[in-house]
DNA sequence: CGGGATGGTGATAACTTGGTCACCATGGGT
DNA sequence: ACCCATGGTGACCAAGTTATCACCATCCCG
């Protein structure tokens, strides 16, 4: 249902979206035209009837300002990784939730749901979300998202020479090491960040409440 | 600078809130006159220009839809808590970050930075941002933000009759043993979630970079 | 009592904005 | 060669919107 924007498209949609982003209303037609430097608001008016058709924003008619973009908003939380599906797979999305990308350096892609406890002594537990910037380079001593044969798993990163090692902080679990001139290593995206949902769980006990 | 608002004009801003929230454009006078049911535009006009004096927006003449809200964004996170001044007081406030009060349950109110280790085992680490619903009433087992005296503390809280305790969970730290009818115990709020930032250290180390 | 802030109706002028028409130019595909 | 989508200029009208005027009522406070 999305055609490909066009490039010139592209650049009115990334402008609408910063005008938003500044000044907390949509532009006008005329505000557009003059920030692209184009002198006919007709122009404009026929590149949103083209956004409108391509999906990427609805026109409320008659009425001023009355774009809206159709993006989604917040970030994909991904759950169990299908064996060989790329991560942002419909698939593996359990939701969308709204967690600023800036707030964490560099830029959040997405969300990880952890499962197990091996990275337990970092502070990462059962059920927590990793935050993700999605890169295939990766430092030494990173917590990265990993993919190693079919599996995605969360570790953090020593390489020395050609042997790599994935080494979980729970002495529970043991290291895994890998010969990257023979096993496949797949950086996925580097840990930036963690949250933690403490109500999710079962619900504490109905003890009495205090009040002070 | 801050004049308190009247009944009134704070419905007239909470309406150009929510209003903003689903339509993602800020109302025009008549949208606002037909909202909350009044005749004219005037009365409408006459309110925002109040709403201007008093601080509580902004106006851009002779623009539809012009009206920028001033308040502060996103949540102030809370650093050290200087002896006896009350958790939100400026001295006490490092920042403001753009973190959506629902995506927690209850609705978070502020964030605190932990120092120390005493909840370790819970996967809440120094430095980590605790997540707080302001509240005075909390349930045995929940982790309570909690003033005894005049320091202020994150704790599993566990009350029995007059008496409360505190827990850390961390086996190097001592639980803290309080007699209600004697010892002062104010819940500031309960903890509802935890966000930890695995960039905000000491950069790791500059080695060889891993592509993938 | 009088003044001032608040909250409102009703009407009007001036400006902003959306919608539409005629016309032109370029590039890709048939 | 032709059509069609894209990208643009220029002009115009209708409708949406802001700004301002006159006038009214209530409440609080010095």
């Amino acid at each position: 249902m999305e055609t490909l924007l066009t490039a010139r498209q592209a650049e009115i949609l990334a402008t609408i979206r910063s005008f938003l982003a500044e000044t907390g209303r949509p532009p006008s037609r005329p505000e557009l035209a003059k920030i692209l430097g184009i002198a006919s608001t007709n122009a404009i008016h026929k590149h949103l009837e083209a956004l409108v058709r391509k999906g990427a924003i609805e026109l409320e008619p008659h009425v001023a300002r009355g774009i809206r973009l159709l993006e989604e908003a917040g970030l994909p939380l991904i759950g169990r990784v299908a064996a060989g599906s790329p991560m942002l797979a419909i698939e593996n999305v359990m939701g969308r939730y709204p967690v600023d990308p800036s707030l964490f350096t560099p830029r959040a892609d997405y969300l990880l749901q952890v499962s197990g406890l091996s990275m337990r002594d970092e502070g990462i537990l059962d059920g927590d979300w990793i935050v993700v910037h999605r890169t295939s380079e990766a430092r030494n001593g990173q917590i990265v998202v990993a993919r190693v044969g079919s599996d995605v798993t969360v570790k953090r990163l020593k390489v020395r020479g050609s042997k790599a090692e994935l080494i979980p902080s729970n002495p529970d679990f043991q290291t895994l090491h890998l010969d990257l001139e023979r096993d496949s290593l797949e950086i996925e995206g580097i840990a930036v960040g963690v949250i933690r949902n403490l109500m999710a769980g079962p619900p504490p006990s109905r003890g009495r409440r205090v009040s002070a």
